[in-house]
DNA sequence: TCTCAAAGTCAACACTTGTTGGCCAACGCT
DNA sequence: AGCGTTGGCCAACAAGTGTTGACTTTGAGA
């Protein structure tokens, strides 16, 4: 049987918890920080394992394989917030804002972007990302048939411009102010999301 | 002594000139084709020299080590037209349309732009690229100390839909016709080329 | 205190990678 | 024909990969 007589929580953190999730959440970190940092393949259990202390054979016990730890490394969700609720001008911004902030608060979303291409199981990922969590949150601010095209072209200026700003840091692109970064996006979204080519 | 009494050409071709500018060429096709399909390293010398019907040992003989395989390999102009001479809100289109060219043409693009996501020097080739090819062709057609910045814009939504169309292969985006592409991405790139944020 | 499962360690495996050096075949020149 | 350069192939190396299994330590419950 699979019970434990200590404290039972679903959350996932550094401290408290039983000795095997702390060890399971150490894990996740370097995992997360070593495929944001060098991609799938370059970013190798026994470096993953070194970042976290412990053993690369627990990486196995605990994750079964490269690909699951990914996986369970590039969890993400974007959590985007209601738009509807704004004037159609200025979702472009706010959405703009929103990406900046989830992608700069967490390495999930560059090592998913390094990792998807190269791997297809990421590339997976990130269709669904913008499938299933961009599609909804922009259904019924336009025409329902046009939306999963407005999706995709929102993920082109938003994977775009993460891409030249976080993984690639074209100079240019990577010392604008967010200011200058909304500035600019803002307007681009915004016709993305209302309005027509 | 270097000296060689056969046929004397420049080009890299295909068929004629002496055998090993054709063994030559038909590496830094098979090594263009894996490089844009699988990534820098994924793609292994051993399939590269597969493809190409030689010996692994040949493709370092002729270019000394995989870094170099790769340099040349993605080796890439991207020709960019004059569009001075065009009115400026017909600039975006045709700059779109010209990129999505070369994109279609050349597969060494899309070497480029899987292997920079994890490869230091593919990365430095793609800031080049826009930084000394795309830089020059669109000074004069704003104001000159808005030029990099305005680069660096073009770049965020050309790599953008090209990582979304031919890498992620987005269904949304790989499945826009030409003139839709155009006609969404036009107004965006004029916008970055002459507008103001 | 004893027990036993959970957590962790260690060493090795099978395999692939880039890379090297030695050997053989082809071919244009004298 | 004989030569020498050039082009090509083979086998191997050292390093690094994901992954596995057996062993040891830890620590909570009886």
């Amino acid at each position: 049987m699979l019970t434990y007589g200590g404290p039972m929580t679903d959350e996932v953190t550094d401290a408290g918890g039983r000795r095997s999730d702390r060890t399971r959440a150490a894990i996740l970190t370097a995992a997360r920080e070593r495929f944001a940092a060098d991609g799938y393949e370059r970013a190798t259990i026994r470096a993953i394992a070194a970042d976290a202390a412990i053993d690369p054979a627990m990486v196995m016990r605990y994750f079964g394989n490269k690909e699951k730890l990914f996986a369970a490394a590039a969890e993400f969700d974007l959590r985007l917030p209601d738009l509807s609720a704004l004037p159609p001008e200025e979702r472009g911004a706010a959405l703009t804002n929103h990406f900046l902030d989830r992608w700069e608060d967490d390495e999930s979303l560059k090592a998913l972007l390094r990792a998807s291409v190269t791997n297809e199981v990421a590339a997976d990922r990130m269709r669904q990302l913008f499938a299933q969590q961009l599609g909804p949150t922009i259904a019924g601010l336009a025409d329902a048939n046009t939306i999963a095209t407005r999706a995709g072209l929102v993920a082109t200026q938003a994977l775009g411009f993460a891409l030249c700003r976080y993984v690639l840091q074209l100079p240019p692109v990577a010392e604008l102010t967010r200011e200058e970064a909304v500035a600019w996006l803002g307007p681009t979204i915004t016709r993305y999301l209302t309005g027509t080519p």
